[in-house]
DNA sequence: CATACGTGGTA
DNA sequence: TTACCAAGTAT
């Protein structure tokens, strides 16, 4: 079967069954003349990164209507865009956000690069984004290649080579397959196809519009494809974070813009992130309990030390924020977390 | 090329 | 409960 009779006919499988989402416009509106928003295209497919459709819907929404344009997004404070980011994770994606929004306004007039190559200069955007941003917002050929295309590709055609060797192997087999024309409808197909049929675990063959040309399938290994080098084992860290009051304050810390948590507010810490080494302030610290939390790399246990500071007190780290002018939804779930225990601890 | 970088859902 | 997984990028 030639590549383009495939392509076909997974846009025509596309045509009915593809997924409504918030910043999807539909195979039918495409053909009666509707334009997808460069940016709503690009903002969704950034918090898509590793991140579920699930997680990310009331994010874009919240997004989309405190900052409808790109301009209103890059006129925006920086501390507004993490709170709203905080929960969603990989928060450096919120910081190159603001960088790209500010980027576009400032070099590019306010308007997204029309290409691949001009949107992979902007920060935050690698070859993923690029591609599904070119594709879906102008229609450009570009090959898409997510995690669901390189499960797709290495069960299409068998490929036993691991991931992430095999990498440049399946874009290669994706770019063989992307089709001139519906470029954009194509590449939310494909991705569509891996993830409500081709999954992971217990790939729905049956109803697959490719399973005829499935090599995996024909000898029966689609359930161990793509294969993956062994992962290496989580380290376990510990440390101490530190929750202090002073009348109706709370002490918070702005986390350093790089690293983990970068730029987002959080409880002075130590012994966990490299940062720290004691208490904040001089008080009768009273433990009131420990917090597990797994990162992508490493499994942390801390202890959670509380205290209220004596008035005049002097803090080496933080500052002061009145209760009303805090939210803890404006936290990164490790800290967000820290915080519903204290507040257990106080009112069980 | 390997590692750092979050979180919530699922088996 | 543990382990894996999800529309990756930067360094």
């Amino acid at each position: 079967m030639r590549d383009a009779e495939l392509s076909d006919l997974l846009l025509r499988w596309y045509d009915r069954h593809a997924r409504v989402m918030p910043w999807r416009v539909s195979p039918q509106d495409r053909k009666a003349g509707a334009v997808p928003d460069p940016y709503r295209i690009w903002l969704s497919e950034v918090m898509l990164q590793q991140t579920t459709v699930a997680a990310v819907k009331d994010y874009f929404h919240r997004f989309t209507a405190r900052w409808p344009t790109v301009s209103d997004l890059a006129a925006a404070r920086d501390e507004d865009v993490m709170a709203e980011w905080a929960g969603l994770g990989y928060y450096a994606r919120a910081r190159n956000l603001l960088k790209a929004a500010r980027a576009v306004v400032a070099d590019h007039g306010g308007v997204f690069p029309g290409t691949r190559d001009g949107l992979l200069s902007l920060p935050g955007i690698g070859p993923y984004t690029a591609g599904a941003v070119a594709a879906i917002a102008y229609d450009e050929a570009a090959t898409v290649v997510d995690g669901n295309v390189e499960r797709v590709m290495a069960r299409l055609f068998a490929v036993n080579t691991p991931l992430p060797v095999a990498k440049g192997e399946l874009t290669a087999l994706a770019a063989s397959l992307t089709p001139e024309t519906r470029s954009g409808d194509y590449a939310q197909a494909v991705m569509d196809l891996g993830a409500t049929i081709c999954t992971p675990r217990n790939p729905a063959c049956g109803i697959c519009p490719w399973s005829h040309a499935c090599a995996a399938r024909d000898a029966g290994i689609q359930a161990e494809l793509p294969r993956k080098l062994p992962k290496v084992e989580k380290p376990v860290r510990r440390g101490t974070l530190w929750l202090a009051t002073q009348s109706d304050m709370i002490l918070l810390q702005r986390r350093p813009d790089t690293g983990l948590l970068g730029g987002m507010l959080g409880f002075p810490g130590d012994g966990w992130d490299g940062a720290g080494g004691e208490a904040p302030a001089a008080a009768d610290w009273s433990e009131i309990g420990e917090i597990r939390h797994t990162f992508t790399h490493f499994h942390l246990y801390l202890t959670l030390q509380a205290a209220e500071l004596p008035a005049g007190s002097v803090v080496s780290r933080g500052h002061f924020v009145s209760r009303r002018d805090f939210s803890p939804a404006d936290l990164p779930t490790v800290m967000r977390k820290a915080y519903d225990r204290w507040r257990d601890s106080l009112s069980p």
